[in-house]
Parts: structure tokens; sequence; C-alpha cells
DNA sequence: CGGACGTTTGAATGGACTCAACGCACGTGG
DNA sequence: CCACGTGCGTTGAGTCCATTCAAACGTCCG
């Protein structure tokens, strides 16, 4: 390819984010009325730089140290944000769903992997291009700012959240998570369908998965949840509700 | 230019300097010269808006849950930023230095609580006002995404930390990441200044004060580091970085 | 010299981990 | 239709590490 001219110790983008779901927050919104003023122009836009990308269940879309080319803005699906340690040691960072952003990069690397759960829908977003084109479309920036504070402050609940409750604790309060998607929450009958499987909800809560058994079976036995399978859980909200906030 | 007695945005003030420390980056920069260029003009306007608060040590900054007017910037000291559950458990998610952004707010009000370790200098930034010129400014806005980027990857690389080692692991890497800061480091006599009491730290790295003490005696007895006193420590910086890499 | 506070050290408890076996659902092939 | 294999989930036993409660130690300041 290409040189780059000068990379200099100059280094890369951001993961961003926002959930759209649950009531995220702008971080420096004036008003709603601003916040909600994307021009559909600005759209047109990052649609022309942009590439859409499909990723088949388990697909990578990106790999940690792999050089960072794009960042990506997610359409439909599930992705799963992942670090590795030098000791081997497997982290999930996030879940993202549409409208999240991602492809933290650091020095020109993706700092993460990125790998679809099921299938995905992405838009490409070339890094260069997309800084110039934020540059010129303030509103669309702000978008992006809003998403990496949401994006922030989901990070540091999460931190909270693993270093400050047991499992039992953990795996109630990502069962209340799971709640806020719809594809996968049925308020009617109140069943969870676990998108991720025992590794996976470990490797995010910080536990092995045998714990992450036994958190279940606990949280049934105070007749919080039931297992009807082993990825449908009948959840009692309130109380969950209750139960994690202690 | 009018003469704003004190708010000369010049000494160190000025820029919205990057970091330099400890793996910061900047998210889009298409070259090393467009990072730098945030124009003057910009950093003129933003301390027109905003006013310059002085902190007193362990003064709060703003407190969580509180109605949220500001964001600040950091021009010189300590902010330490912590978050309190329901259950009366306080987690420290970073420590702030100069250059720093905090004031991470949800549905208007703080997430977080901020106060100053010792004498500290922060440029206090209206919401509304603030919101405004970075739709004005884009390349100031860019460095605020910049920096909203940086603070994610840092919370996710605490996050990681926090639930994949052990105590004398974390002990490890809060001792080098004290390294980065000069004012707290001598690399002459490599010996660490401590700026947190052991309360602090331990609410930081997840951990009890006792076991922060018991992790210290342990890296002091495989020979990594000397504690001089309390809040002095001598440390083998490349030992150190060996062992917390496994 | 004596508090007061922060730090260190000790003993006992408890929670999560590892290692290992077992159960269960699914698919394949006989 | 049953025998078998495989992948994932659950359950059990033992170990290790961090925590809690408690006491001793220092150091700074009265």
């Amino acid at each position: 390819m290409e040189p780059t001219p000068q990379t200099t110790m100059s280094p890369e983008g951001p993961t961003l984010r926002i959930r759209g779901v649950n009531g995220w927050f702008p971080p420096f919104p004036s008003s709603p009325a601003d916040q909600a003023t994307v021009p559909s122009t600005d759209l047109v836009q990052l649609a022309d730089i942009s590439t859409v990308r499909t990723l088949a269940p388990g697909q990578m879309l990106y790999a940690q140290d792999e050089d960072a080319t794009c960042l990506f803005l997610i359409r439909s699906g599930i992705v799963r944000i992942s670090h590795l340690t030098v000791e081997g040691r497997r982290h999930i960072l996030a879940f993202h769903w549409q409208g999240d952003l991602c492809g933290l990069m650091d020095e020109g690397r993706y700092v993460n992997s990125a790998a679809a759960l099921c299938e995905t829908e992405v838009l490409a977003m070339p890094r260069d291009r997309l800084h110039g084109l934020l540059l010129t479309q303030p509103l669309l920036q702000n978008e992006f700012l809003v998403k990496a504070a949401a994006e922030l402050r989901n990070t540091q609940r999460m931190l909270v959240t693993v270093s400050g409750t047991d499992a039992a604790h953990r795996m109630a309060s990502f069962l209340l998570e799971c709640t806020h998607h719809a594809d996968h929450y049925d308020p009617a009958t109140h069943v969870v369908t676990l998108f991720a499987d025992r590794r996976d909800i470990a490797d995010y809560l910080g536990l092995s998965g045998e714990t992450v058994s036994r958190a279940l079976g606990q949280l049934e036995q105070i007749g919080l949840i039931r297992r009807n399978s082993a990825r449908e859980i009948a959840i009692e909200p309130d109380a969950l509700r209750i139960y994690v906030e202690h």
C-alpha cells in the first residue's frame, strides 16, 4: 500500500458506542433538541466514505494489535469486544449492539479484538476520511463524543460491578442488562435468552465458567430466577433489581 | 486582547495538553500537524466561557448525583474520581492530572465525585456554553474526543488489571503508573512518592488497605521494591516491568 | 510524654479458582 | 432405533488468596 507520510508517534482512534436501548445519556448536550439534530446530510456523507460489511456468527471483525484502518458503526447484530493479556487471560470488555461504535486503537493498532456473536452488519469507516469528515461536521463529531462518553460511563460501571460484588450479584446485573435488548427478552414471560455462552459470560464478569453456573444455581435457589434451559432463564425482574442494589 | 488576569491560558494551561505519560493517544489524527493545530483562538474562547477555581487539598470539586453545571479541565494538581455504590462501597475510578477532563454526567447529574488530593487548579467550563463552543470549533471538539477516547482506553486497562491479576501485580502496575508523573518520581534514585494513602490506593486497585500493605511487603521480599517510608518507595523499574508482564 | 492517625502484621474465615467427573443434548453412523 | 462421540453445562472436592477483625507499631503534633 501507500506508505504513510510520516507516522511519527501519532496514535489513533477510539472506540465509541452508545447503547440506544437503555436511556443512555448525552454528556455535553445543552438541550434535548440539540442532541437530536444530526443533519441527514451528515449521515449521507458518512455513508459515502464507508462500506458495509456483513459478518457471519463467530467471524472476527478485527484483531488486537492488527493495523487499524477503520472504525466501525454497528447496524445490526452483536459484537463482542475482547482483550487478551500477555499471560493469556481473555477479558470481554463489552458487548456492542446496533448504533454502537467500535475500533478503539492506539498507535495505529487495534487495542482489542472484535467478533460477531450472530449475523452482524457494520459500517466500516476509514480512519482518515472519517477524521476529515468529523472536522467539517461538528454535529456528527458531537454524536461521536456523546457515544464515547456513554461508552466510558459503561466501562466505569463495569469496573465498579466487577471489583465490588460477588459472583451472584454480577450475574444478576448481567441478567438485568440482557433485559434491555428486545430480541433477547420477552417482557410478557420474563424470559431472558442468553446471547453468549458460559465462557463468554464468565470472561465478561471476571469469573470462571464454573462460577457462573454456581451463581445461577444460587440465584435459582433464592427464587430470583428459573433455568428453563441453559440459554433460557426466567427471571423476577423486580426482585432481581432489589437484589443487585443490595 | 482583554486582560483576564489569572486566566492566562498560556503557561501549560493553554493547550489541551495531552497527557503524555502513559499511553495517551489522539483518536483520529490524520497527521501530526493536525493534532497540534488547535487554534489559539479556540483556547481564548474556551478561557472566555470558563472560570478558574483553586482547590485546597481534600476539597471536593463536585459530588456524585449533584446537578452538573460544569465540565472541568485540570490545569495543575491531582483530582481523585470516586464512585459510591448503594451498598456503601467506594471505588476510585481514576486519578486525574494536568490536561485531563472530568465532570462526566448522566441526566444532568454528576455520575461520580471528584476531590483534590493536593492544591489544584481547574478550569470550570459551563456545560451549555461549552457545548455551543464545541459545535463551532471542530478542532477543539476533536481534542475533547481524543481525551474521551484516551480515558476510555485507560478505564479498560484498569478493568483488565483489576479483574485479572492478584494484589501484588496490581500494586506493581500502580507503582509503574506513578513513575510517569515527574513530581512523584525521581528517575535518578528510582524513588516513587505515593500521592495517595493506603485506603485510596486500595479503593483504586479493588483491594483492602491491609492487602495493599501485604502486597508491598511481598514485592519487597522479592526485591522489587524497598520501603523507605510509607509514602516513599524505591523501585526496580525494569524488574517491575518484567514482573507485571508475568 | 501521650494521644491520634495511618500503617503494618497476625489469625481465622470465606469466596472463587482449578481440576476433575458427571450429565445432557445433539449429530452421526451403524 | 440404538450405540457412540462431542461440546457444553453442571456439580463436587480441595486449594489458594483476599478479606475481616484485631492487635501492635510508628510517626507526627499536641
